[in-house]
DNA sequence: AGCACGCCGACT
DNA sequence: GTCGGCGTGCTC
């Protein structure tokens, strides 16, 4: 048997490992670059997939391959480093490889479309074409007309703009282009008139001089870049950037799902000038993966984008920067479950240059990383223009009559704070009108049909709505167990804090932010500009409320209801908390307007409270920690969860117990598992479902089992009644 | 995940 | 006699 070439292709399929094919007709070795997508048949029909590597021998003996149908790109997608990573990313978070590069993929692109051209062809005239008199051309009047047309565009024009004047023109175009009186040159379409950023030196304080100066460009290095609200870690951010630039290489900067606001796109561009690349949810799909080649291609030079803008290629990667880096968004919640933050420190460590990991929370993972050494540590402790830390109160609301939820202590000194002619911020995280509805004669609740959970009234005109599954229905005003009509709601969302604040407050512009009042595409950056201009003095909301944006005029920040943190079953609601309070006040005040934060709680005395409020988030963080430690949670373990869920309610159960028995089997001692357990909420959406909960000292131990362990699970008959998924360093546990 | 094959119930 | 239910197996 002859040396015979072979095609390992990444297939998008629910299946762990790549697919070998023969060369398409006529395609020699040349034209074979790992990287590129190739349109292969699969099973029975036809799927796109992306050329990983050239072999002489199959992946398994004694089967005829079938061959590739085509070669869908000139100039791989992926470089062979990007590659490597994508492969990387598919084993350590064991999430099939193809569907791996499908995420990394523009949406046309996995569908095998072809690429969206990037560069335009452009014509001009030649020195010696312009001074060519048209009208001479009498015998040649469509010669003349593009001589003219082309005159009046010294940059040049498309042959699409061409052709709109004058149909057919690439003949024309070609003749001219024989008397080398026309010239043709590619250009990036958006770069065609760039304009120089803007040179202007912005000052930076001592800490943030110290941050900038303390981060080697040259090399890899994690850095934590601790700072609080309004330190200006983003002008860090910026200086850090404008440096990788003009040194010729990219800088990739990440953001969470609601940080990538107009308002700070906005200032990238002034900042770092054209060849800043936008890549979020909002752009359309042809837009998205225009910027997507522009930052392959490298051609942008900046690219600002959330989770899935880190599985961009890029060429001449400099810096890495995730912002909030404790924020959630960053772990992608289904399919292929990675981590945006921690990929990042991967993606910078083969990529030889920095990563800077900015919080004013930090996640207790990154911070147990820079106590250890592994990362820098890099404090802002000023914030820029001297503002304060605003105080933080608790305030004990235990007897004591509420209104909406609100103490008339809070009310009070909302009232202050309106008179003064300040803006008061009320932060609470439940949306709606109320989270119980209730027969007081007979003590039904209601319920969703579909989850473990209760339905949440909305709109006081009555409809109930499950937030779990976004199930609705009507409320009916009589009970449906007993017939009577007297149904009460208990508890408050931001629907009905809203309501009350309207009429304690009938002069103050209320305004309310929460998931409902932005649901349509810019909304929220409507609202939020209102804000800022003064439009409304009292501000309500739930955590939309409490990320990234900064509001100077209030002076009174108000958290409704913080204990359900407290007492949460996942073991790290007392982080999330704490980072929830710190974020939420951090809104708050400016130098020569203190602002002041109000903790209503029933709790008042629970030693983490106390210390997060008088010693702020550090001491809060390392007490958690050394509670994590104590207990061998993480960051001192490490963790995998085996989700399933099915309607039939004993068919994850019993898978589960097989997947614990084959688990045990083959971890040998060094891994502990933890169930399988019912998921806090069983019953969600119409489907049961339980977990299996792994935990080692070691990545490595866990690593070690996994490859194992999935392909024993995939091919379990119990597998097939119910959905199953793995979640490498799982961040939630429901 | 798709998609087809395969072997058992209620219909023209 | 068939249409069609979803259990099972496969995809280079």
């Amino acid at each position: 048997m002859p040396d015979q070439l072979i095609l390992r292709v990444a297939v998008p399929a629910p299946l762990y490992h790549c697919f070998d094919y023969l060369p398409p007709k006529g395609v020699g070795e040349t034209d074979l670059l790992p990287g590129v997508r190739v349109s292969v048949p699969f099973g029975r029909g036809d799927r796109c997939g992306v050329l990983l590597e050239l072999l002489h021998a199959p992946r398994i003996e004694g089967r005829t391959l079938k061959r590739a149908h085509s070669i869908l790109d000139d100039q791989p997608l992926f470089r062979p480093a990007d590659l490597e990573l994508l492969v990387w990313a598919g084993r350590y978070y064991q999430h099939p490889v193809g569907e791996v590069f499908a995420n990394a993929l523009p949406v046309r692109l996995r569908k095998g479309q072809p690429p969206v051209p990037v560069l335009n062809t452009f014509w001009k005239l030649t020195p010696l074409g312009s001074r060519q008199e048209p009208v001479t051309l009498k015998r040649a009047p469509k010669q003349a007309q593009l001589l003219r047309l082309l005159a009046e565009a010294p940059d040049g024009l498309t042959q699409n703009q061409l052709s709109s004047h004058i149909g057919n023109c690439l003949p024309v175009l070609q003749a001219l282009m024989r008397k080398e009186w026309v010239v043709a040159f590619e250009q990036s379409a958006s770069l065609t008139a760039p304009s120089a950023a803007t040179s202007a030196t912005y000052r930076l304080n001592t800490d943030q001089r110290q941050a900038v100066d303390a981060v080697d460009l040259e090399c890899f290095g994690a850095y934590l870049l601790d700072g609080v609200t309004g330190s200006g870690k983003t002008e860090v951010y910026l200086t850090l950037a404008r440096r990788v630039v003009n040194a010729g290489k990219q800088a990739l900067i990440l953001v969470p799902e609601i940080g990538l606001t107009p308002q700070l796109i906005r200032r990238f561009e002034r900042r770092l000038g054209q060849g800043v690349a936008v890549l979020h949810s909002g752009l359309g799909e042809r837009e998205r993966e225009r910027a997507w080649h522009m930052a392959r291609l490298g051609h942008a030079s900046v690219v600002l984008g959330t989770r899935s803008a880190l599985l961009t290629p890029l060429p001449r990667l400099g810096l890495v920067v995730v912002d909030e880096e404790h924020d959630l968004s960053y772990k992608q919640q289904d399919g292929f479950r990675y981590s945006a933050r921690d990929l990042a420190v991967i993606l910078s460590q083969r990529s030889d240059c920095p990563v800077i990991l900015g919080s004013a929370t930090p996640s207790l993972e990154t911070l147990q990383n820079a106590r250890s050494g592994r990362y820098h540590h890099l404090q802002l402790t000023n914030r820029a223009g001297d503002a304060k830390q605003s105080p933080m109160n608790l305030l004990d609301i235990r007897s004591v009559r509420l209104e909406a939820g609100m103490s008339p202590v809070l009310i009070e000194k909302v009232r202050e704070t309106l008179n003064e002619g300040n803006q008061a911020l009320l932060f609470i995280n439940r949306r709606g009108y109320a989270p119980i509805v209730t027969c007081h004669d007979c003590g039904w609740v209601a319920e969703c049909r579909r989850c473990d959970a209760r339905m949440t009234l909305h709109s006081a005109s009555g409809i109930l709505w499950c937030h779990h599954c976004g199930s609705q229905r009507r409320l009916d005003p009589n009970c449906p167990e007993c017939g009577a009509d007297d149904l009460r709601s208990l508890g408050q969302g931001t629907e009905r804090v809203e309501e009350v604040l309207a009429q304690l407050f009938p002069e103050a512009g209320i305004v309310r932010i929460d998931r409902d009042t932005t649901r349509r595409k810019g909304s929220l950056d409507k609202l939020l500009e209102g804000i800022r201009k003064g439009k409304y003095s009292l501000l309500l909301g739930t955590q939309m409320l409490a990320k990234g944006h900064h509001f100077p005029d209030v002076t009174l920040v108000g958290i409704l209801d913080v204990d359900q943190g407290l007492f949460g079953a996942d073991y790290r609601a007392a982080e999330r908390m704490a980072q929830q309070i710190i974020q939420v006040s951090g809104r708050a005040g400016r130098a020569e307007k203190p602002g002041r934060v109000l903790i209503q709680t029933r709790h008042p005395d629970h030693p983490m409270m106390q210390l997060l409020i008088k010693h702020g988030y550090k001491a809060f963080a390392e007490e958690a920690l050394a509670e994590r430690q104590a207990a061998a949670f993480p960051p001192f373990s490490y963790q995998v969860l085996l989700r399933a869920e099915a309607p039939l309610e004993s068919a994850p159960r019993a898978f589960l117990d097989e997947a614990y028995e084959q688990g045990v089997a083959l971890a040998s001692g060094r891994v502990e598992f933890w169930g399988p357990v019912p998921a806090p909420m069983e019953r969600r959406a119409g489907r049961y479902r339980a977990h299996l909960l792994l935990q080692a000292n070691q990545r490595s131990e866990l690593q070690r089992l996994l490859p194992q362990w999935v392909g024993f699970l995939a091919g379990l008959k119990s597998a097939r009644r119910v959905r199953w998924s793995i979640d490498v360093d799982p961040q939630e546990m429901f």
